[in-house]
DNA sequence: CATATATCAGGTGCACTGAAATGA
DNA sequence: CTCATTTCAGTGAACCTGATATAT
């Protein structure tokens, strides 16, 4: 039950492959945290770099500023994140996390990191250092 | 506008976002083609293996049974293959690539072949083969 | 009876576009 | 007036499930 011979050959077919499985493997963890990879990606964003806009926010990321909004609405639902009006420029929402938010946070980066380590299972420290450094040369960074 | 830490330290994250990047790439030259990323797959498939059935494709590829429909559907009104119920059991399509579907496919192929060498431009000979068998042993193969 | 195939209907997450309202 | 920000409405591709008709 082989893949063809072209599919083979190809590094973006392989790329494809190698990046749903890590999806999956993150997915099906945040899924019991009732969160999905980009409340993850922002509330990662909004935790390291303190208060910033939506805008701020999605360039970092590379999120769209549509989906920005749908998951900003989500994790404040949750009380993981607050938005006000920035008072120097209020066409801003300043985006903050919570207390609430630092402490979830803590947890999905556990899940994180298992579904890292489940993925990377069979390769060396050495190993996973090379990819890392084969895949930003790809990724653009 | 450099990124959280913490995606910066997840492989999956980075996986995501070179895959993301592999993907835009084949699709902005495929769309130009009339297709999309499992034609292609597809129509390899059945060049590689000769005729087979829907359902033999399907597994091949891990591409599901529904979607699967949908593929075959647009590559027939292409003419590019042929469906016949196979008279040794006659719940199986045998799906068959045509000679306008060969030809395609020839095109295709250089396609892909350009998306890929534009995706690795910067890696050496050396560095591509470390990160096809880096990607193979997470995609499970 | 159980199993396999092809098909259809539909749901979800994700990437993206267009337009509107507000304000700098 | 031009530009930026937020929000809403909606599209398309990918991934997946459930159900049905048909045949083994």
């Amino acid at each position: 039950m082989s893949e063809p011979h072209r599919l083979r050959g190809t590094v973006v077919w392989l790329l494809g492959r190698a990046a749903q499985r890590g999806h999956q493997v993150v997915q099906e963890r945040l899924a019991a945290a009732g969160i999905r990879k980009w409340h993850y990606a922002v509330l990662s964003a909004v935790a390291d770099f303190g208060e910033q806009s939506q805008a701020d926010i999605g360039r970092r990321l590379g999120l769209d500023r549509s989906d920005m909004v749908a998951v900003l609405n989500d994790l404040q639902a949750d009380g993981y994140v607050t938005r006000e009006p920035d008072p120097a420029d209020r066409r801003r929402n300043i985006v903050t996390i919570s207390a609430a938010g630092r402490t979830a946070l803590a947890g999905f980066d556990r899940l994180i990191a298992e579904a890292d380590g489940h993925l990377l299972a069979d390769l060396s420290a050495e190993d996973r250092d090379r990819l890392i450094a084969l895949l930003e040369r790809i990724a653009h960074v």
